[in-house]
RNA sequence: GCGCCUGUAGCUCAGUGGAUAGAGUACAAGUUUCCGGAACUUGGGGUCGGAGGUUCGAAUCCUCUCAGGCGCGCCA
């Protein structure tokens, strides 16, 4: 679009001048005076000194301009202040490239980034012993709608729930229920909540099973009536629960622990085996086979199986697996990574953390637990909220952010959710075509297109040229995000947009506009913000009201 | 003690080297013969936790420091 052809001219500038290939940052100024585009480089040009040329920021402005000669698309270029270089876009440009919003439909806003490669989001892969919590619903929202825009820039993307079905804490859920029922002594560490009580009723006839082979039964129990549910209705269906359980079944942790031994990164010492994390800058080595001596009996530590699920993963050929992790594994980050580079996929492994969700009851703080049985699940959410002010909600805070959370004031708050200010505006949308008599989507074909000569220049308004300077920006944005995964600009982008639509809407009227012309075009920018704004929610799994 | 995250308007948060630091909300005052007022307009409100430093330029980078969160197991 018009940014990578300002880019590229641009470059083409600077190759003629014989500067250096730096990357040239293109913004977007808030400030209208400063132009449509807007462009730092000869600020950093400067800097570099190269050689023995050394010019004023304003001087190297100056010089890229004359080597830019006109450019037919701008209506004005110049050099201000320090030595910024700021664009004018000529308005029937600006609104001819709504002809390719049209073409692309529901297709807007993808790029090709990925060339096809796989990556796998791996995120919840919450403990399948209690149900999933306000926190599990964060890391949901943020990896389902990052694998959606990793999809849309090309990628082909797996959503993985990897499953804890087995070791200490299937073990304690199954003590946890055979003590709610009064067949094992009750101890600190066991699951408490009413679901534990549930479980102890439902399964009474299995109460004579050990703790292990009970836990096995009920984890799959909740992972397919509690977590598999409660994902589907925020809207998140994963293509693979994988199985810890199943690593052992497969004999894949013998074959990871093996292999890092075969690599020289597994040594045993005082009966344990230990993979020697200090070589990847950890600050001690990790055990991998716990000792007899040490825990009572020889089994391996989540941590091998961990290894050995990533090895498993990584070896189908995936580009990259980003992990969402809440940030209490942040000290897990380092032997992870350094156990994935000693079996050879160094860097593929890419690690979001995101920060507690706090809870607040009755302006106090609750501690989350599931042990204590203290936290809000993600079914309690549901019930006070709807799935699309959930998504937004949770999507609105960039991962590093420390949520605090008021479930009492949840149902009220949820009013002033801006996810209905945005549906807000998509209804309005959707309202205009339907009384012109448009379909939800046309193509450019189809209808005149405001690309077609006359029809272009029609739209000058400074609230139209705004909305379509927004408009335009998407597939940057989503390509952006594909790389730095910041998959909360989204709401902002969608809360931005609807406010530019909302102050078109006051200031333009669209059916009884001035002139026939005027209407048509106007028209075509409203069903151009519509799919615009549709793809936005539909990558963010908001759904896009026609009417509320 | 060490490591990571956070500290920006009354409140909730954007903003990771650029121009006069933004948005929502709250508060105040306005706007409907006309496409949905769940909207729009205007206004007040800031020592960007603090102190030094680097730079033409710092909320942003570096050092120190204060406050809060999380972690530091042969748990997961």
């Amino acid at each position: 679009m018009l940014k990578q052809q300002l880019l590229k001219d641009l470059r083409k500038a600077m190759e003629v001048m014989d500067y250096p290939a730096t990357d040239i940052v293109l913004s977007t100024p808030e400030n209208k005076a400063h132009g449509d585009y807007s462009t730092n480089i000869a600020l950093q040009l400067s800097k570099l000194k190269s050689g023995n040329r050394k010019h004023s920021p304003q001087e190297i402005a100056k010089q890229i301009l004359s080597h830019l000669g006109d450019l037919s698309y701008l209506s004005k270029a110049e050099v201000v202040g320090p030595g910024f270089l700021n664009f004018f876009i000529k308005p029937e440009v600006l609104s001819g490239q709504l002809a390719e919003i049209l073409e692309k439909g529901e297709d807007f806003g993808k790029n090709e980034l990925g060339k096809g490669e796989k990556i796998q989001v791996e995120f919840i892969s919450a403990n399948p012993t209690g149900p999933l919590t306000l926190a599990n619903g964060r890391g949901g929202a943020i990896g389902d709608t990052l694998a959606n825009v990793l999809s849309w820039s090309g990628y082909k993307v797996g959503r993985e729930y990897y499953v804890n079905d087995t070791g200490n804490q299937v073990r304690n859920l199954g003590e946890s229920v055979l003590a709610a029922a009064g067949k094992a002594e009750a101890k600190e560490e066991h699951y408490r909540g009413e679901y534990i009580k549930d479980l102890a009723e439902k399964f009474k006839d299995k109460l004579d099973l050990d703790p292990q082979s009970l836990g096995h039964l009920l984890a799959d129990y909740l992972l397919d009536s509690e977590i598999k549910p409660a994902a589907l209705r925020i809207g998140i269906k994963f293509d693979e629960f994988y199985s810890e359980r199943s690593l052992y079944e497969r004999n894949l942790i013998e074959k990871a622990a093996e292999l890092l031994k075969e690599k020289g990164f597994a040594y045993e010492n005082e009966g344990a085996l230990w993979f020697a994390s200090t070589k990847f800058g950890d600050e001690k080595d990790r055990v991998l086979m716990t000792s007899e001596g040490g825990r009572g009996r020889a089994e391996p530590t989540y941590f091998l199986a961990d290894i050995a699920h990533h090895f498993d993963v990584l070896g189908r050929g995936y580009l990259k697996k980003i992990n969402i992790w809440g940030a209490d594994h942040h000290g897990y980050e380092t032997r992870l990574k350094g156990a994935v580079a000693a079996l050879g996929f160094e860097g593929k492994v890419d690690i979001i953390f995101m920060q507690m969700v706090k809870l607040f009851r009755g302006g106090v703080e609750v501690k989350m637990s599931k042990r204590a049985g203290t936290y809000v699940t993600l079914d309690e959410l549901l019930e006070a909220v709807d799935k699309d002010a959930a998504r937004f909600f949770f999507l609105m805070y960039s991962p590093e952010s420390h949520i605090d959370f008021n479930l009492d004031l949840a149902k009220e708050q949820s009013n002033k959710n801006p996810v209905f200010y945005v549906q807000y505006a998509h209804a309005r949308m959707s309202n205009i075509l339907k009384k012109a008599g448009e379909k939800p989507i046309d193509s450019c074909k189809a209808r005149p297109c405001p690309a077609r000569p006359g029809l272009a220049g029609q739209l000058s308004h400074p609230a139209e040229l705004a909305l379509i300077k927004h408009l335009v920006q998407l597939p940057d944005l989503v390509e952006g995000i594909a790389q730095d995964y910041q998959v909360h600009k989204l709401t902002f982008y969608a809360t931005k947009l609807a406010d530019l639509f909302h102050k078109f809407y006051e200031s333009c009227r669209v059916l009884n506009a001035e002139t026939e012309g005027l209407k048509e075009a106007r028209l075509a920018l409203v069903l151009t913000a519509k799919i615009t704004l549709g793809n936005t929610l539909s990558l963010l799994g908001v759904s896009a009201p026609e009417r509320m």
